[in-house]
DNA sequence: TCGATCTGATTAACAGCGTTAACTAGTTTT
DNA sequence: AAAACTAGTTAACGCTGTTAATCAGATCGA
């Protein structure tokens, strides 16, 4: 009997848009901004519905992203054909600023915002595996930049810690407009590439013996 | 006439205990889940009483942004007899980080937070002076490190870029519980302290020629 | 086939939010 | 004494996230 599964089906479809109409909300308006009577009228449906799918709001965004963290992973991904370890690190570096460049919504509901977060802390288990997903990847290639030499042997966590601080830190104080009302007129239109640049030469003189 | 002055007084009184009191709820429950009504409330004043002090929310909590960058100022100044520059700027990351551990809901209000940069979008003259002052100082003493050859020469403000996102990107991560839920057991605990650590070595060696 | 149960969605309602407009009492000025 | 200004209030608007009660329709056991 197809019935039953038409009707999970069905029921995967409305989350979906649910989730569609969420997100295209959110890009536009960003949280606060975007109310589940906003969403529910783009789908035409009651905004009670909504509670049918998901928790609450939070829970809704707690979606959002994880899809955000499946579509940093694909670009991720895409640079496992880079074989040399130091290349494929600084070019982690210049997709994970690129991409929260091109999609500061995204970045923000990713690492900044706290609602997907709380949704996480009131789940049953409190692991963050969207995240641990990419931290283990730069844990990685870390790693095995360590074991050719480029870079100084130590603990790759805490290695990886303070990268991943590194580019944090230029993406989120871009996308939460806090770098370019200190910077001087001649640096303010790139000052993102510049300090990937300056920070990727870093990364290189570290293991100049 | 001392009436019009006590006038006054009394009513940058109010001022300050309308400040006070969203302060402390501030940092007790969060933006978000401070109202207009429960500053009010605790003053004992109607609600919109507050309006006649402040432009809206985002105007109170610009106002205690700008006191909790006096706080952090207090701190950084007191760096000022660190003669050699190198020993300054890592004594600086080290107040920096240590402030957003010990100061964690001001820290979010001057480095995270969207409310009270909103304030300063709206306001006349939108330049953000309190982040331009603590920025300020890091790159004169960026410069003096490059002056006496333990930073390499380069643009001051760029190197000041990278060292600024280093620092806020573990305070960011730590402050919007981001990195411990990726961090194993070993090192938990202690990220923050083993990640300067890794970077005021990094700094050090930067510029052995 | 009839009644009971389950399913998916709805409407109504609650308590709270930021904010504006209208108003009031008291003081100052003319 | 009348007018104008001050500092504060109350009432109200249009939102918000969320819960409870309800309702129509499909499904199932007898």
């Amino acid at each position: 009997m197809g019935i039953t599964e038409r009707k999970e089906r069905e029921k995967e479809d409305l989350k979906r848009r649910i989730l569609d109409a969420a997100m295209d909300l959110f890009l536009e308006h960003g949280y606060e901004r975007t109310s589940m009577r906003m969403i529910a009228e783009r789908i035409e449906y009651s905004a009670t519905t909504i509670y049918l799918y998901f928790k609450d709001k939070d829970a809704v965004f707690h979606a959002l992203h994880t899809e955000a963290f499946q579509q940093m992973g694909l670009r991720m991904n895409a640079l496992a054909d880079v074989s040399d370890p130091m290349e494929r690190l600084k070019a982690m570096g210049r997709v994970y600023i690129r991409f929260a460049v091109e999609n500061p919504g995204l970045y923000d509901l990713m690492f900044i915002m706290q609602a997907p977060m709380q949704s996480i802390a009131d789940c049953a288990k409190p692991i963050w595996e969207e995240g641990q997903g990419v931290f283990n990847g730069l844990k990685a290639t870390v790693n095995a930049c360590m074991a050719i030499g480029k870079l100084p042997n130590g603990d790759p966590e805490v290695m990886s810690f303070v990268i991943w601080s590194t580019v944090h830190g230029m993406a989120s104080l871009h996308v939460r407009e806090r770098c370019y009302k200190v910077m001087s007129d001649k640096n303010r239109d790139q000052i993102l590439e510049l300090g990937l640049l300056q920070f990727t030469n870093w990364l290189d003189q570290q293991y100049v013996k």
